[in-house]
DNA sequence: TAATTAGGTTGCAGGTTGCAACTAAAAACT
DNA sequence: AGTTTTTAGTTGCAACCTGCAACCTAATTA
């Protein structure tokens, strides 16, 4: 009845959609830099990033709607609005340094940052952002592989990996999740 | 002589503005999502992500040019083309997951994503993409600095780290690299 | 040979971006 | 006190980008 195929729905649960509604606008992650860089008034982000004013206080004003920067007028002057990370906006900072990495290592000419983005405790340059598994081991693209939920744990030798240890072929499983999975 | 402040370079020296100059456009994220996920040609992309042909097209030809996709015609049907992940863009994978990862925590309706990314090794769910020092250690936001680039390296109580271990306060060092700071 | 499929291109309506000029309110100078 | 400057906007307008629908071309299939 209809030829209404329900294509996306895999596509969209997937948080992607979600994130780029607001990061996925030009200037948002240049923003957030600047912002993560110490930047804090309207001025500053207009004179150190070149973006036209209108589109900026559009930029701030949804930053700000979507709980990533918060809004508050200056003690001291009243004229002055601050705009500051969250902890929302701080959780960006891995994709936000992922990318600048990426760009970083595929750049023409090469980049020479300064400031540089250092580990407080001793000071050094932060390694790349990783992909870990469950358990803390760093994966590249060839470690990982989208399986269907149903299938979480399952490997080829018909063994069960979890979080805590392994289960056995002859084992039943809670398949619901095997997250969660239980020797009953 | 002339007001010709130099602002942005600070800005524009940290990959970020390249990497956004293809993956800051609408879709650029997407396709490259659908691409992991298995999908190799035009009618794929346009019926699963629900773009417009035009778009499509333009955005295709886009990531090709920037290396992130690699294009060549079916051997079997000369038809189709095939749009093939590249290297350059697998090691997008780290940002584009942190993004979704951000996208998944802070969803109103809870995400509940299916197919799901996991381990090869033990099919188990990946943990959150993560900023690591130099050392392998997790990092959080409030784990990072940013600081001049001379001063990497050179801690509050004067000692100098180095990946290698650690220099004390009157030794001389190679100023030029903390990261190749030796004794003399 | 005609119909279908794959991957585009073109034209047009509507939305977004960006420059420049204007505004309103608080602060600083005279 | 009155004028000027600073901060954070808003408004108008031109150029560009998006997306829908229709069209095009080459290869494959019926």
């Amino acid at each position: 009845m209809g030829d209404i195929r329900e294509p996306l729905r895999e596509l969209i649960e997937c948080g992607l959609p979600q994130a780029l509604e607001v990061m996925g606008e030009r200037w948002a992650f240049m923003i957030l830099r600047a912002s993560f860089n110490g930047l804090h008034h309207f001025e500053e982000f207009l004179s150190e990033l070149g973006i036209a004013r209108n589109i900026l206080s559009n930029r701030l004003a949804k930053l700000v709607e979507h709980g990533i920067l918060k809004r508050e007028p200056c003690a001291d002057d009243r004229r002055k609005i601050e705009y500051r990370l969250t902890e929302k906006g701080f959780d960006l900072l891995p994709a936000m340094i992922a990318l600048r990495q990426w760009g970083q290592k595929y750049s023409h000419e090469p980049v020479i940052e300064d400031p540089v983005l250092v580990d407080e405790q001793d000071r050094l340059p932060i390694g790349p952002v990783s992909m870990l598994s469950h358990d803390g081991r760093v994966l590249d693209h060839l470690g990982l592989n989208m399986i269907r939920r149903a299938d979480i744990g399952r490997r080829a030798d018909g063994t069960i990996a979890t979080p805590a240890g392994e289960i056995g072929d002859g084992d039943v499983i809670d398949l619901s999740s095997a997250k969660r999975a239980v020797r009953k």
